[in-house]
DNA sequence: ATTTTATACATAGAAGTCTTATGTATATAA
DNA sequence: TTATATACATAAGACTTCTATGTATAAAAT
């Protein structure tokens, strides 16, 4: 991803929102999404996604459907039950990481 | 540190953010007052820490002064100039990250 | 006509961070 | 006397990510 070691371990988190959210996607899509939301700071590495894409799979938090378009091949990705609800936690975990990170850049408003 | 990958890539930065608040502080103590921050909820561990900030001195980020309290070893760290500046850098980056992570959890609001 | 850019997938090797487990040592509390 | 707190440290392994590389089609630029 960017600069910065901060994105490492938020990939995973970050894939599963944006499904949660836009219901399928593929994984160049997923690419392009981050970076128009980030404003191109955030640029998503094909050695990171597609290995991660397919370890949640195994997992069963994802599911597959491949599809041809244009003659060339995609894979849509969506989250299972299990992946929804985990999706959930992950939310969850990541605000409490948010809000930690700034209890201790800016003590004193907590 | 706590469950969760987020955490990873985050530790220099806390401990650079803490030594730029407190002066100087020890392994241990640094342990305990991110601990007391998060109120528990983040643990850095030892097998964590004690290599970040060897690595942070061997990087001139951080010197060290070694002093002996009640019979026990205390090696206190503090920033350098380089680790001053250094720990702005690491600040801005921080919010940025945050900022991204916010734009991606909750799109509506940007 | 040919090269570059965009689309779309994939993996292998290396780098880097963190966890778990373990080790040493002193002081205090149970 | 045993457990807990203080205080350092490292080694082995797990895990994630980066860089580099590979395949292939289509469109745009030179």
């Amino acid at each position: 991803m960017k600069n910065s070691q901060l994105y490492k371990g938020s990939l995973t988190t970050i894939v599963m929102k944006l499904l949660e959210e836009n219901g399928r996607m593929y994984g160049y899509e997923i690419t392009q999404k981050v970076k128009e939301i980030t404003k191109g700071e955030l640029k998503i590495t094909e050695g990171a996604l597609y290995p991660a894409l397919h370890k949640l799979e195994a997992e069963g938090v994802l599911e597959v459907e491949i599809e041809n378009v244009d003659n060339r091949l995609r894979k849509y990705y969506k989250l299972t039950e299990k992946g929804t609800s985990e999706t959930v936690n992950r939310l969850a975990e990541l605000e409490e990481f948010i809000k930690n990170m700034q209890s201790i850049v800016n003590p004193k408003l907590t």
